[in-house]
DNA sequence: CGTTTTTGACCTGCGC
DNA sequence: GCGCAGGTCAAAAACG
């Protein structure tokens, strides 16, 4: 079986907001082609949003989405809008909530915990995270959702200055899908993205 | 023994 | 200026 290799190698700042009413075939595949992204999901029961996902992380696009925007929180909107504020903002919010058992997200990066903190109102703690990479700036910040527990939301800020470490760009046969794999949500609902002007 | 997590202290921005 | 809340630091502890 054989994989496509990376379509760009260098291609490593890139950014794009869409925003979706519903994110659904159509819009995937509008995306796919957009992009040039060659959809080599491993399963047939993954969502479009999945397939995209994997497609991002191997390509590596780093663009994002906002299946449903309307579903924001109020508090998180501004959180965003009070982090624009900040003197050293990064450039790129992403906010994934997912549907998980586990409080962290298997995305293949490396990431190494910094802090904890309870906020107001939640009665969970928001955990938060730097990439190990050497020089790599990219912060995520984990809280569950309080309107749902079953829901984890993840903020991402910045971009990786560096491939992720866990993708295995298909320049042999040996490609192992697992690497794949662990990008898979269990349920991805919706992300949201702010682009800093 | 090197790396990661924990956790209290400290810093900063904001509203009053 | 003060207090609060969110974010970060860093030393110690835990882990592999």
């Amino acid at each position: 079986m054989n994989y496509p290799s990376n379509p760009n190698p260098n291609f490593t700042d890139f950014a794009e907001t869409f925003e979706f009413d519903d994110f659904d075939d159509t819009t995937f595949q509008m995306i796919m082609e957009e992009f040039s992204l060659e959809d080599h999901s491993p399963t047939l029961s993954w969502t479009s949003s999945e397939k995209l996902l994997a497609a991002e992380v191997t390509s590596p696009l780093q663009t994002s989405l906002a299946t449903s925007p309307m579903s924001l929180e109020i508090g998180k909107k501004d959180e965003i809008k009070k982090r624009k504020r900040h003197k050293d903002d990064h450039q790129v919010i992403h906010v994934f909530k997912t549907k998980s058992a586990k409080e962290t997200l298997d995305d293949g990066y490396k990431w190494r915990k910094y802090g904890k903190k309870t906020i107001r109102g939640s009665p969970h703690p928001r955990h938060y995270h730097k990439c190990s990479n050497p020089g790599c700036i990219v912060k995520k910040k984990i809280d569950i959702d309080t309107s749902n527990p079953e829901y984890v939301l993840t903020t991402y800020e910045g971009r990786h200055n560096h491939p992720s470490p866990s993708v295995v760009y298909c320049d042999s046969d040996d490609f192992d899908l697992t690497s794949l794999n662990t990008l898979s949500f269990q349920t991805h609902t919706y992300s949201y993205s702010h682009s800093a002007p």
